[in-house]
DNA sequence: GACCTTCTAAACCGATCGGTCTATTAAAAA
DNA sequence: TTTTTAATAGACCGATCGGTTTAGAAGGTC
């Protein structure tokens, strides 16, 4: 029997994409297993607390990767330079919408429970983040703070509405929309 | 034991909200029977093809009432009234953001797979019926569906905010920015 | 090379899964 | 009243669930 070795690293992307596609309650570990070629052992071996403790560190990690990669840009660099990367930051990320927002889709039925301070933490740092920039540009604090509601509430829609319609381009549609308002509003 | 007597129409609409709830995965058959006093001879006695024929006759129902309620009226009323019906009734529906799209929300993970075609055409019909409304009320085609497109993204990411934040104010804030820009682009 | 630790593979476990079946009830049809 | 039919309750089924355990492979240390 062919051992492969993973690292923890791997564990955690790999596993991530899988609850991606499947959802939280869709992700077997039969399922888990076969689409990331780690056995049971390897899982436990680096979750020991099962499915939840995979969920969990799957979302700090993608929690700590906003964060340095685009809510603490936000907060400390100069906005219109920090907001124009975000817009590109987030259609790689979300690979032009054909990748779902995991924390997105946690957040729409009772998985939501087991992680609510997490997918709270996340939207509520997003928005926050993103107002904080745009206040600095200039903005009055209600206008910035409904314009990053609004830019966070198109981009989980156009998730959902990429998905459901099966389109590549709506994702990108939205985002031009979105940002092309944001910039007219700062000029 | 107390023999309680169920229509259909109230086994779809019970369902409905433990699917909605739950998702897709998530509503097992004994959730099912937990929250609906179903028992699984009801449920097999009305869905004699078990779980997927249940979601398909919800998501045929939600898709009907939609058609009656909003779609068809968009496309056969006068625009600016059906317009603003449409509004009120999105909110009626989704009862202020606290209650999930549960078409939406089967889009997101591989239950699309189940239901393509379906989930596929509740949306289309919404973003084609109002865009059709705002054709006939003077807008120029390609303005038209992109604003369509922007109402029901934006009604998508505000149910997913609504939940993921807990809150029960961003839903109407969103509806009511983006009825109001659509007002302004048709005045 | 012997030994220990880290990690993987997969058999195995009780619980729960979706689904079936039988018994029974209530009401309609005769 | 008798019979039939529609509907409900819940025990039951094999399969799969999340999770545990055992066995052993790979790699470092001495």
């Amino acid at each position: 029997m062919a051992r492969t070795v993973f690292e923890k690293s791997d564990a955690v992307a790999l596993v991530a994409e899988v609850f991606r596609e499947l959802g939280y309650e869709g992700a077997s570990m039969s399922e888990i297993t076969a689409r990331t070629k780690l056995s049971k052992g390897s899982l436990y071996h680096f979750f020991p607390e099962g499915k939840e403790q995979m969920a969990a560190e799957i979302m700090a990690d993608i929690d700590a990767w906003f964060v340095t990669e685009m809510f603490r840009p936000l907060e400390e660099q100069e906005p219109r330079a920090a907001i124009a990367r975000m817009w590109e930051t987030t259609d790689s990320y979300f690979r032009s919408g054909r990748r779902v927002c995991l924390i997105g889709a946690f957040a729409l039925d009772e998985t939501r429970d087991r992680f609510t301070s997490m997918i709270h933490g996340y939207f509520h740092r997003w928005i926050e983040a993103l107002a904080g920039s745009l206040i600095k540009a200039g903005l009055r604090n209600n206008e910035a703070k409904a314009l990053a509601e609004e830019a966070v509430v198109g981009i989980q829609g156009a998730l959902t509405l990429a998905r459901a319609l099966g389109d590549d381009t709506i994702f990108g549609r939205t985002l031009a929309r979105l940002r092309q308002r944001m910039e007219a509003v700062l000029s």
